[in-house]
DNA sequence: CGCCAGGACGCCC
DNA sequence: GGGCGTCATGGC
């Protein structure tokens, strides 16, 4: 990766690497697509911090009105620029259906998302579809001018967020504030946790299963020994891997693309 | 109308 | 320990 400061922009040269790979692949749910003269141009956050990207080409991305501090402070962290993913997909490649997912969808990075948020997004996922996932969180974050933290939602109860139609996860999301708020729950902590340790502690919040925890881990803590599995990922594995899914470091970076290539390698 | 969505819980055996 | 019905909501 490297990078010039242009105007109040950074422009970014990065292979393997791709907006709609990794904005829009159901790891974050914060992120809009938007019109522009680019081949594709989103904008979202980290934490509160607002971001409007540019993929100007294969390998060239425009980082609007971002200051150096910022890129090097925030977004090269939260988009992975510190890791090789041509290694990765290098090793994953060895297997012929990771080899195939790595081809679809070749620009999927792991974003480093902030723990509480990724709590939150992924009990709302349960049993829930991606459009509607973003629905909800964004009436979430439009009443509270962007992500609650867990001392701002303190008094809330399931009946005040019905207007958030999240159906009966919204006793799931009022545990979870709870067990934060009274440090039952320390996901600081957690992300630092043997990974067996760290499940069973994220487990304590009701609403909180296997997927679920796997999914906080992975997407909110970098754990990439993480490794969800859903319906989707549940098809892959019957269909390819009958015989089990084979051993690699940073098996969840692996799910992710082979989680994008199931999904719409038929479209 | 039924089926499905980045599932988990409660209850049963 | 595994199996099954239930839980809201909305798109198809």
């Amino acid at each position: 990766m490297d990078y010039t400061v242009k105007n109040n922009n950074i422009i970014v040269h990065e292979k393997d690497f791709g907006l709609d790979d990794t904005l829009d692949c159901g790891q974050a749910f914060r992120w809009k697509k938007i019109k522009s003269d680019y081949k594709c141009t989103y904008t979202g956050f980290f934490l509160n911090n607002r971001l409007t990207v540019s993929q100007v080409s294969d390998d060239e991305f425009i980082f609007h009105d971002t200051s150096e501090k910022d890129f090097l402070e925030k977004w090269f962290n939260y988009f992975d620029f510190g890791t090789d993913y041509s290694e990765l997909k290098r090793t994953f490649s060895e297997d012929e259906t990771l080899a195939k997912a790595c081809e679809f969808a070749g620009g999927i990075r792991l974003l480093r998302q902030d723990s509480w948020e990724c709590l939150i997004s992924f009990i709302i996922s349960q049993n829930n579809n991606i459009p509607r996932i973003k629905g909800i969180i964004d009436r979430l974050c439009a009443k509270y001018g962007g992500f609650p933290s867990s001392a701002e939602l303190a008094d809330e109860t399931p009946e005040s967020l019905a207007y958030l139609r999240s159906g009966f996860r919204a006793k799931y999301i009022c545990d979870a504030i709870d067990c934060v708020n009274s440090r039952k729950v320390n996901l600081a902590e957690i992300a630092e946790m043997p990974i067996e340790y760290a499940r069973k502690s994220l487990k304590i919040i009701k609403g909180v299963g296997d997927k679920v925890a796997e999914c906080v881990l992975l997407f909110g803590m970098y754990r990439t020994e993480a490794f969800p599995v859903d319906v989707w990922i549940r098809r892959v594995l019957v269909e390819y891997y009958s015989n089990g899914f084979p051993e690699f470091q940073h098996a969840g970076i692996a799910q992710q693309y082979l989680f994008h290539y199931i999904r719409n390698k038929d479209k």
